[in-house]
DNA sequence: TCAAAAGTGTTTCTTTTACACCCATGC
DNA sequence: GCATGGGTGTAAAAGAAACACTTTTGA
């Protein structure tokens, strides 16, 4: 356990990440048991006195996953003043989650800046931090009781998800290298909570040209083995500037 | 002049608002002359350590227009610790813009949110803070030397305007309350840098049913008088319920 | 009466939607 | 051979784009 202050971190400020991972048609978050304590949390963490903000949440972000060069974005600071009381930090040293040296430091007025990730469930490696006991994925639909206000971030990164859906395709980071058109239909039904046609699904993702088909097909299936798909960034980056999705 | 270490601001965290108005054909932006020193700088403040972030951004926004009950939106966190350096604290100690009882405050590294906000530019009185010399409007395309990342900052403001243009008719709160389908169209030119034609416009806007007419006509121009329409701020909720513009 | 901008409709083309049958695979 | 999901096309409808003439107003 370090302390923090005297380490040098930003005044403050506090980061918290909204990582979201597909598993089992299923989206995902991944939370933090907070130790001796039915309450979890959002992983996050603060920011070194010589390192940016972003690179402070991606410095997070790999300390719980495992993963660098990551899709992670700032989606809203939350600056409401009441958001950490005092109440908060009473349990926290209480129930030895952290140590009374670092009540200080937790006591401060900290104003959180929210970022959503999303990763490649399959290869997430879950690690817990210093103040809890472990750290799990949780579905989106079933989420346990949480700290503070890390609910309410965690609906406003999930809402953000939605709309950025609309505009790019941010999904290609919930997927692995190669996946099927099935696949990435059940992502897009599942984050956007409704059933859509097949044909017209395909029909407009293809349209786009971002995906070229790998030429292997997925067999262990008891039906027609369905074609690998791979998301090409070169010819996105085309379409990108030649506007995928324009208003006007 | 205050000195804002000792009258509780939150540390090290600042904030700028790029404050955008509609005049003459034309995107201006709000900007302030820094005393003794031919740069500009955004509006902006720091966080009193009992008020919201966004509260504040709000304040400071009051201070310089004169207006309430603003469109007031965050759209980044600059985080760059490298953004407040040493050398532009000397210059402002320098050239009398600050006092030197300020200087370790203005010495912090400083992380910044930026917030955009949309104003009727008619109704603003821009009023300069402290270390400012006067406050003007200055055309987007034509923008003075700025300090340190404010011109970044105000770009970045920019893109996300464009963006939000988009999915949500914020426009309007850059409008005076009743005006013209060409006035309209004008602002939408702008912004968009490029030529719409008129009679798909207006009834693609129309469409929307977010408009009503006000039955009033401006008259004085050497033409037909124009229709004044007015945004309907329930047809829009109602509209946005059901969806104005959805992706899938 | 003229210049300047306002108002208006139709046709074409593109995009979106709705919908059903045959195919490959593993058991 | 059969159950399961994979792959594919077309017609109808809706929406977007292109395009030009008449009207009102003030000078």
């Amino acid at each position: 356990m370090h302390d923090f202050a005297l380490e040098g971190y930003h005044p403050g400020l506090s980061l918290d990440c909204v990582i979201f991972g597909f598993h089992e048609n299923e989206l995902k978050v991944l939370l933090l048991k907070m130790k001796n304590w039915d309450k979890w949390a959002l992983p996050g963490g603060f920011v070194p006195k010589n390192m940016g903000v972003d690179e402070a949440a991606a410095e997070a972000l790999f300390e719980r996953t495992g993963l660098k060069d990551i899709f992670l974005r700032q989606f809203y600071l939350f600056g409401n003043p009441e958001r950490n009381n005092a109440d908060h930090v009473e349990k926290l040293v209480k129930r030895g989650v952290i140590q009374e040296n670092l009540k200080s430091w937790f006591s401060q007025r900290f104003v959180s800046m929210g970022y959503y990730s999303l990763v490649e469930f399959s290869k997430v490696t879950p690690v817990p931090d210093t103040i809890s006991e472990f750290c799990e994925w949780k579905p989106l639909s079933d989420l346990p009781p949480m700290i503070i206000d890390h609910e309410e971030i965690l609906q406003r990164a999930y809402q953000t998800l939605k709309k950025e859906l609309d505009d790019e395709p941010v999904w290609l980071n919930l997927l692995p290298e190669k996946f099927t058109m099935t696949e990435l239909q059940t992502l897009y039904e599942t984050i956007l909570g409704k059933q859509l046609d097949r044909r017209n699904f395909r029909r407009k993702i293809l349209s786009w040209e971002i995906l070229v088909e790998t030429g292997e097909r997925r067999t262990g299936g008891r039906h027609k083995a369905p074609i690998l798909y791979q998301f090409d960034l070169e010819k996105y980056d085309r379409a990108l500037r030649e506007g995928l999705k324009q208003g006007w």
